[in-house]
DNA sequence: TCATGGGTGCTAAATAACTAGCACCTTGGT
DNA sequence: ACCAAGGTGCTAGTTATTTAGCACCCATGA
């Protein structure tokens, strides 16, 4: 799945290739068959070659990705995670800065609860 | 693992019942055993219980599992994740809010790469 | 045209995971 | 002292996953 959000889309040897305990190929040809059964996973034939993408939009997929990192290593404060990702970093560009700045902004108008 | 992270440590009856789809106890019982012959995990003995708690610092788990989703959804850039990850959320403590400035306040100063 | 490389569908066997069920031990309450 | 509840160690049968290896298709380049 995740080479599959990583990549957009990929064919059954690319996520082999990405993957980094790989399997055989034949194993990852029977999870992608797997995970098409379960509707997790669409394709398209490219001329005979399948290529995987996924069928959760990237969005909701990410959301929860980091909804369970959040969950599982923060207790659930966005604060404390934002706070862990800046903290291993050593450098930040000025427009990352003021990206940051100004999602921030959204919150300095409001009441403290 | 996650339920691990989570609660620190955890008996099997206790993981089997935080899993979301809880396999059955014996299955819990030999993924336990399975991830103690691999080293992720160790136990205490609690009169008799076995209490698992996991080998790897909570810290470097952590930062591994934040790492792995910025890689996967925001490709590499934290600053994108934490965009991300402020863009959803309605509310912000004061405490929070300055949390977070404190420790953005370290790249003020430096230069834009 | 024709061999070649790399796909797919399919199958059978080896390997791993899951499950239930035993005997046994410890803890806590009666 | 005794019983009941709930753990563990162990085992065997069932189920799922992984693996290798077929036949076949289809671009591509010689």
């Amino acid at each position: 799945m995740d080479v599959l959000y990583e990549n957009g889309e990929a064919a059954v040897g690319e996520v082999q290739g990405a993957l980094p305990d790989a399997p055989s190929y034949s194993a990852v040809r029977a999870l992608l068959r797997k995970l098409l059964d379960k509707g997790h996973v669409a394709y398209r034939d490219d001329r005979g070659r399948y290529v995987y993408r996924p069928v959760l939009a990237r969005a909701k997929a990410r959301r929860s990705a980091l909804n369970r990192v959040v969950e599982t290593f923060y207790g659930g404060s966005a604060a404390a995670a934002v706070v862990g990702l800046l903290g291993s970093k050593r450098e930040l560009s000025d427009d990352e800065l003021a990206s940051i700045e100004s999602v921030l902004a959204k919150f300095k108008g409001t009441d403290a609860p």
